[in-house]
DNA sequence: CATCAGGCGAGAC
DNA sequence: GTCTCGCCTGAT
């Protein structure tokens, strides 16, 4: 176990951010959740601002530190934002516990390319099903199952009508023709890695499914490049109704794609209150 | 029944 | 280069 006392920092929000697909809330009536990443399953959970990590010291300083982007100053990010853009620190402080997590790269490629005109709940249950049938089963000390995400090999295996059968819609040829090329090497994810912001979008790019949009998601979400800024559906009504001369980018050099999620995390629960 | 959900590719121009 | 259209599927 790992007690940390933290502000800006909220599970419930970066869940409920749309980021990470395999965070959630666990059944029962205590706030529990659950997270398959890295290769493992971690259960967090949080009061107030203190959270409780159940894995050893260890653990936390080598993986769920980085995971969770616990070094950045996030109060500092926020505290930029222009005093007069009332719509922005309204939005920031309402996600204001949100963090940019570092996920892993073809889990996100993967995660987003099934984004595309979906929506959060069905994207959540079209990856659960993709681990649950070609992923690796695996379980923890304390013997709960659960199962990793299945790599390019794995999924480039499977025939497309399988694919089609795990109701991934149009998007089940993206996901055949993407593993593929990843297999075959066309496009090398190690050295997708290592590139810069404009490179790294333009290889994804070539990945058959991976427009801007998708593209900059995985930059944002696996890459940690915080200056994508990934314009989707949600990002552009606000854009429309809040900056009709357009988002003043050139404020927010290097951490634009922070602001998005939180103009992103904003327009999407004040929708759902609207229900 | 129509529309929408974190778009993209193909084809027309 | 920009524009339009069709697309799987489930929820409302």
């Amino acid at each position: 176990m790992v007690n940390i006392t933290k502000d800006y920092f909220s599970i419930p929000q970066i869940c409920g951010s749309g980021q990470c697909f395999r965070l959630e809330r666990l059944e029962g009536e205590e706030e529990i959740y659950g997270l398959t990443a890295m290769g493992r399953y971690l259960e967090i959970r949080q009061a107030g601002n203190s959270i409780t990590f159940d894995c050893s010291e260890q653990e936390f300083e080598q993986i769920w530190k980085n995971y969770f982007d616990l070094e950045e100053d996030y109060e500092k990010i926020i505290g930029s934002i222009d005093r007069e853009d009332e719509y922005l620190l309204r939005a920031a402080d309402y996600g204001q516990g949100i963090r940019i997590l570092r996920q892993d790269l073809w889990e996100m490629i993967v995660s987003f390319l099934i984004s595309q005109q979906n929506n959060i709940k069905r994207i959540r249950k079209c990856i659960t099903n993709l681990c649950e049938k070609y992923g690796e089963k695996r379980q923890t000390p304390k013997g709960r199952i659960y199962f990793d995400f299945p790599d390019a090999q794995a999924l480039a295996a499977v025939p497309l009508e399988e694919l089609y059968a795990c109701n991934l819609g149009y998007r089940s040829r993206y996901i055949h023709e993407t593993s593929l090329s990843v297999v075959r090497g066309e496009v090398d994810l190690e050295a997708v890695k290592a590139m810069g912001h404009e490179e790294a979008k333009k290889e994804l790019m070539k990945l058959c499914g991976v427009g801007v949009k998708v593209a900059e998601c995985i930059c944002l979400f696996a890459l940690h490049q915080t200056e994508a800024f990934p314009i989707d559906t949600h990002i552009n009504k606000a854009l429309a109704a809040w900056y009709p001369q357009g988002f003043p980018f050139e404020k927010y050099r290097g951490y634009e794609g922070t602001l998005q999620q939180y103009i992103f995390y904003y327009d999407l629960m004040k929708g759902r209150e609207r229900g």
